[in-house]
DNA sequence: ACAAAAGTGTTGTTGATACACCCATGT
DNA sequence: ACATGGGTGTATCAACAACACTTTTGT
């Protein structure tokens, strides 16, 4: 009997969604990548790899930036998200996802990696109360479903592109998680990279907010998290107005 | 090259953390099972099982409550709590666990199930700071490391019992995210049942809490935690005092 | 001087804690 | 009547949001 459970070994992936930000813009940035090949083929994806033996899932999730994006940093901050193992979410062999976050540093040039026909940064918004994932045309809407049996059970809805898999439902926990995260461990900020400004912060946090950065009050906004920021000194100025301070995570 | 890693799957088990509540003595209570056979044979271990092709993890999780200690309730709420997935964990296989959490509505006696010699129920508590499961004799410390690296980078501390494989550390993880959800989704009340009491509900939180059921004012819990819970009705009074207001968790 | 960017201070409101008081039941 | 268990009310205090004000830079 055990020998049987054994050999039926599921297929193991993992799944990562890389956030960064873009300076110039001030917005939340996420990666897609346009499947090269079948289940999906030509549909837009979050970055996906299999497990090797000897790596742990964290290590899978590293390799993948690095593949995806050819970006060979010593080490980003990567962490669990969640795991997937609905039968049903997909259609033939089982599979289960184990769903990771990778915080990048800074934003790169991209270039299609294995797998992939084309990979390209999305920014990160809101319409209409829900999460949506925008570059040029394309728009991709975050699952509304309310708990994981009510989305693999509720058929998509038709009349707009979908993402491939069950990635709709993978980002709103996502970006759910990093919403409830913002009061009491941010880490989302490493994408700013080490230091940033308290502006460059509440930019970040604006759209998990589902709000716009000038309705988040500077004086209330370091008062309510400048607990978890730590001072480190002043950035040079070469525009107008008093040059801000600079912050980094705390821990 | 693909094809290579599909062949490299890792085993895959389920973890269950059963979480339970004793009306009489108004404690919580964790299950244990002493496995019958290697690795880790006659060694205290959280209950674990192999999941099948066609059941989610979730099911999978159900199904080990019932083979382990007999109880058919139609359902029992489940949830997911992490994946443990570090190369370290085990020392001969490659080994992933999935590890999920159950409250059961009541505290069934236990019969010893397939793999292991013995199940029992085990008080959780603390003691200088630290949460520990306790059953006679018998002691056992959540892990006191701070990241999941710490954690398998150090040796275990000699001179006292240890759980199997990494379970201090996963009972650790549990304890903790239960005590951060006690504020906003307090499932743990779900060990309480249909309804429970005002001073029931304290005494769940209390050992998350590290303090005391008389340190946790009945007044001021209402006021902060009432809008978790929903009136449902006096209970008949069996004994001296004035009988108390029945609650159900809300949602 | 003035506009722009950023940091500081002040006030009113909300929510949490401490604790006194009132209500219902069994003996 | 009174002890026991449980609910209600109030004063105090801390946290937060709104918004006015001051500081530092570039043109």
């Amino acid at each position: 009997m055990a020998g049987v459970e054994l050999l039926e070994r599921p297929l193991i992936n993992i799944v990562n969604l890389i956030w960064s930000f873009d300076r110039a813009s001030e917005q939340v940035y996420l990666l897609l990548v346009k499947r090269a090949s079948a289940p999906y083929k030509n549909r837009w994806a979050l970055p996906e790899t299999f497990m090797r033996t000897k790596e742990s899932a964290d290590q899978a999730a590293l390799r993948l930036v690095k593949e995806k994006i050819g970006l060979e940093l010593a080490s980003f901050h990567t962490e669990q998200l969640a795991t997937f193992t609905n039968p049903k979410r997909t259609k033939k062999e089982r599979a289960i996802s184990l769903a990771y976050m990778t915080f990048l540093p800074e934003m790169p040039t991209l270039r299609a990696g294995y797998g992939a026909s084309e990979v390209r940064w999305f920014r990160f918004g809101y319409q209409a109360e829900k999460y949506c994932l925008v570059s040029g045309q394309k728009l991709f809407w975050a699952s509304q479903a309310q708990t994981e049996q009510a989305y693999y059970d509720q058929p998509l809805a038709s009349g707009q592109a979908h993402l491939a898999f069950d990635h709709e439902w993978i980002f709103q926990v996502a970006a759910t998680r990093i919403k409830n995260k913002l009061d009491y461990q941010p880490n989302i900020l490493l994408i700013l990279g080490n230091t940033f400004t308290l502006k460059e912060a509440r930019s970040v946090y604006a759209p998990f907010l589902m709000t716009t950065l000038k309705q988040i009050d500077n004086s209330n906004f370091k008062k309510t998290h400048g607990h978890l920021l730590k001072d480190v000194g002043m950035a040079t100025a070469g525009r107008p107005g008093r040059p801000p301070r600079l912050y980094r995570l705390k821990l």
